[in-house]
DNA sequence: ATTTTGACGACGT
DNA sequence: GACGTCGCCAAAA
């Protein structure tokens, strides 16, 4: 909708798909927006989400390995943890141990 | 305009 | 299989 300012807002409106429950990768995210090398820029993108006007689920957003590594990223030390938990996520050690289930890829039904 | 960065990923050792 | 390095690419300084 609108016009696409750019990179940014194209990560969030996949981030916002995102089903409960479920997550995704960095890399899938940025495959899906045709630039699969780019996985960073959608972990930078995240980063602005705090100022989007849209709430961006960016907790249900790991790395390939299901690991929470932007978890110091939502204030607290666990919060990222807690809110996967809290959609039926098992966390452990900041990694997702159901990872491959609760996994979620773009633009599929799921 | 150039340089630095960065919540990744894949490959090499 | 753990650790190290390179590569991608777009935005902020």
């Amino acid at each position: 909708m609108d016009d696409k300012q750019g990179f940014f807002q194209r990560v969030y409106e996949v981030v916002m798909q995102i089903p409960y429950g479920r997550v995704t990768s960095y890399g899938a995210i940025a495959e899906y927006l045709g630039s699969k090398g780019s996985a960073r820029m959608v972990g930078w993108a995240m980063n602005g989400s705090h100022h989007q006007p849209d709430n961006i689920p960016a907790h249900r957003v790991v790395n390939r390995n299901g690991l929470l590594t932007g978890k110091f990223h939502f204030g607290g030390k666990d919060v990222m943890k807690q809110l996967l938990e809290s959609e039926g996520i098992y966390v452990e050690d900041n990694r997702i141990t159901n990872f491959n289930e609760v996994f979620w890829h773009p633009q599929e039904p799921g």
